[in-house]
DNA sequence: GATGAATGAGCGTTCATTCAT
DNA sequence: CATGAATGAACGCTCATTCAT
């Protein structure tokens, strides 16, 4: 196995067992051995379990900031691009659950909390093209005259929570309910 | 100290790391000694530490629950009913931040998917009240013509979101911005 | 068991380790072992097993520092005051004879190098009455005349350096020989 | 880099890191790399650690009592001899510091103790020198009448404690100190 | 010969749970 | 009943040593 190749086991044992068992259930020992590697053998990939952890992090967030760039309708309308963008997240995390499920586990943890912080205030450079589309809809009257914040939290909210379920089995989302999904959010914060 | 008040304090001690510190951070001998109490004293009272957190998601909740029926008014349209819930779930946890914040670190672990499924799958009693309040709000053409599951998700997705936002402090959710958010919610829903 | 006893067998299991295998022979699961103790329980003793072992080191210390002032001639002259501290403590050694093999690896360790700055730098108080023997030798002409450090190094230096001998059984310490080592540090020090 | 160059790095290194950081702050990784050689590489000149540890105290052994032996007064009288002995002792460790340093964690580890025993039961060649002296010195009543084991430690005692303190500053060793210890050694044991 | 990635036994420490008092 | 000292399995992590390249 190669180099990259371990690392990447690594990765994926991580990814599979904190998205499915949590943090609780993804001990070193366990990760190695799905990785098929020894225990130590991921102390030369990633200095200790937060490293790991937050390495993760920044690959899964990564992979859908760049997902959810392809094919960003710049020139259309607010509407289209915010549609655009709400949709090509349901349809990332539908073929990726176990990333949602591990992002899910990263916020609600200590970890996940400082990055939050930052993203909300703007230190996060993926985020850019979201806050800039609020504060385009909010000075051109197309969406409501609210705090980003909540533009935000009326946006993802609803996605992440209709994620959960489709996740959790209680729906099954298809591109039909996936555009209307993105049309009620829209709905939500349109003016 | 009585018996019942000896489980309380178990309780709210209990309430008050986990909100505060996750589960990680609440070992249960400082539950003990936050509720001045034996540690051995607990299991008198609970099982184990999965029987003191589910018990202590349902007592939560059932405050909850009785919360939002207080001046429920039965009898005016849906919208009004719609809002008046989302506005009083939004008041009951500025009031009950801890409250809050145990629901996320409860729903964020094992513990809280199977009382997730157990919720939307119509198992737990106090969701009754927006089942039918959805129901009908479908059958008369008011709301969306979606899935329960997606129009519940539209309602507390947001709704949560921002409580989050709130509760890390970025924002602060006066009377003026519960409404304007209970308004935007109704508006992802309604038809 | 009751506690002071469990403390003391503790104590006493890292004493034996430690001052016959050396600190990397004396994994805590060892002492606790030997103390005929859970491995958890150390820690409830003990903060880590740095304090125990620097907890440990104070006990043996204050021993020796109350068994050297016993029968000391405060009132004869510097001679015998001399030779009572270094008698006795080769006495000490001789009965105890752990106690002094656990000072040799305590002073040759990360933790020893802090407390022996600290006693020649004259903040330890049991050294007080070396420090005022030495002062007090040299101000009367009694003792060479040379820094108090170089004093010191002369009269523990071949003490241990015996104690040493005795203990890896070169050398057989009877009084006679107890006697004459004192007499020949006196020698080493005096003017 | 040549077979022998590359042996001496890794002495070195081992040296530097032992001495300034202790056993438990030289792993092999770390030698290796201050050695710039590769960690496995070590291994093809020391089976194990412990032989490195032993072979590179045979090496400083060698050239301290190579170094001893500059210049040593073999015709001139007895205590000449031995205060030449101990101040190119005192003056060898003040340019070699390391050498002392390394020395000190050697002997007071396991490692240590089997040669002490050796060098006192007369087996270490590089003794004898000693030994003839006090051998010499008592015989002719020069010295006290003293086992060896017992002049020995009277002389090395006070010199290595002498040197501790050097070492770790509490002292500066001059020209005129190192007179004077040597002095105040050879009244320790003349008669 | 030289390498350094891989290994896994072993470390110090935590904490849910038990049980003698 | 209530206690809290005692427990030991399980954790994250280190490092001497091996071996495929």
């Amino acid at each position: 196995m190669s180099r990259p190749d371990k690392r990447h086991e690594i990765v994926n044992a991580a990814l599979e067992l904190i998205a499915e068992q949590g943090f609780h259930g993804a001990p070193m020992a366990l990760i190695a051995e799905r990785a098929g590697v020894g225990a130590g053998t991921i102390y030369r990939y990633f200095e200790n379990k937060d490293v790991l952890i937050n390495d993760l992090y920044l690959e899964v967030e990564k992979k859908i900031w760049s997902d959810l760039l392809v094919g960003y309708p710049m020139k259309k309308p607010i509407r289209e691009r915010f549609l655009h963008l709400g949709t090509s997240l349901l349809r990332y995390f539908i073929s990726h659950p176990l990333d949602f499920r591990y992002l899910e586990q990263f916020h609600n943890s200590p970890y996940g909390v400082a990055y939050r912080r930052d993203r909300i205030l703007g230190k996060k450079e993926g985020c850019d093209i979201f806050r800039e589309l609020f504060e385009e809809g909010v000075s051109c009257h197309v969406m409501k005259d609210l705090p980003l914040v909540i533009l935000f939290a009326m946006s993802f909210g609803p996605l992440l929570a209709v994620m959960r379920d489709h996740i959790l089995g209680f729906i099954r989302l298809d591109d039909d309910l996936i555009a209307k999904t993105g049309e009620a959010c829209w709905d939500g914060v349109r003016r």
